[in-house]
RNA sequence: AGGGGUAUAGCUCAGCUGGUAGAGCGACGGUCUCCAAAACCGUAGGUCGCGGGUUCGAACCCUGCUGCCCCUG
């Protein structure tokens, strides 16, 4: 499928948000822009580390001349030491599925769509003193505790290896004296059922990706991400949201002397082309119906 | 040229007084319903620089060679 088909797709009912979903460095971006600015749509970011204002260059947040050739939308728009998370994104997103012409929304975090068409479970938000008492906790080495704590039916859905997931099950159960799992199997339908819009996935081989994972972060550096870190620096706290996004600590280490410029580089794409990896195995096992576009093609 | 050191997995290195090798990182595969550019799980890689010797048995001891590092000249 080449972009004009896709076009030609979409612009056939203006009615159905379009899905974008694709790794890294795919060229899922300028596709979302075509499709906007060709059927007059709006274009919404479904990535969980663009939402921060304070790393552009570094998370390839789409120009200023791309902006102006359509409205973008959940971009920038959160501090970067703000926390957020899918469901803050679903709560942002909803009002914005029913405009017309419907959005197209693209981005590479595949649970953010998941949460989309398929739902998530309404869980109220875990009290400041809950989540410290959890980080207390864990930090302690409390972990099998805590797992012995947990109800059965999540202890045994969850990976208890996971200290996240054992800490997010935790949560939820002595915030609302209910299971996790429990939570999850009352599930309200989804935002935006599959059949509802027309979802695409962008196929990226590993060989053609990274060239264009390395290319494209040296594009960044002449972009100024490094005058980005710089700017970044007197406030920089790596336990921040916003410092998650790949690259960040190693520009940092970088301005602070600990790193080399290629060893930068180097731990920079290592960790993007292991993240597109992450993103592929994602998208093949849970996105399985939706449209395959072989990226390299576009 | 002489003296000393070093040579073990793709990389950095462990391997006690000899019993046919391990880790971290990387690579590869996977999981994941609220930190997801996160977190987690699994798998595959080595005739231990090369040759000879001692020994029932050598990555480990002896010896020659080769490469690299340091010191002296």
């Amino acid at each position: 499928m080449r972009v004009d088909d896709i076009l030609d797709a979409t612009g056939r009912d203006l009615n159905r948000p379009v899905l974008i979903a694709g790794p890294t460095a795919s060229g899922k971006s300028s596709l979302a822009l075509a499709i906007a600015v060709a059927q007059g749509r709006q274009v919404i970011n479904a990535d969980a580390i663009q939402v921060f204002e304070n790393w552009r260059a570094l998370t390839a947040r789409p120009s200023d001349e791309d902006e102006a050739r359509a409205p973008h939308l959940l971009y920038g728009h959160i501090p970067g030491d703000a926390p957020y998370s899918v469901g803050s994104w679903l709560r942002e997103v909803a009002p914005l599925l029913t405009t017309s012409p419907a959005p197209v929304v693209v981005g590479g975090t595949g649970l953010y769509f998941t949460a989309l068409t398929e739902g998530l479970a309404d869980i109220p938000a875990t009290p400041d003193a809950i989540r410290k008492t959890a980080m207390d906790r864990i930090e302690a080495g409390d972990l099998p505790h805590m797992i012995q704590d947990l109800d059965p039916a999540t202890r045994a859905r969850i990976d208890t290896d996971n200290p996240m997931r054992v800490q997010r099950a935790w949560e939820v159960l002595q915030t609302t004296g209910q299971g996790l799992a429990e939570w999850q199997d009352n599930t309200a339908p989804p935002l935006l059922p599959r059949n509802s819009a027309m979802a695409f996935a962008l196929d990226a081989p590993k060989d053609w990706l990274t060239p264009r994972i390395e290319a494209r972060f040296d594009q960044m550096l002449d972009g100024g991400a490094l005058q980005e870190a710089r700017a970044n620096l007197p406030t920089w706290d790596a336990a921040a949201p916003s410092s998650k996004a790949i690259g960040a600590a190693d520009l940092i280490a970088l301005l602070q002397g600990h790193l080399s410029k290629a060893e930068a580089r180097t731990r920079a794409t290592i960790a993007t082309r292991q993240f597109a990896k992450r993103q592929r195995t994602w998208f093949r096992a849970r996105m399985g119906d939706w449209t395959r576009i072989y990226a390299p093609d576009l």
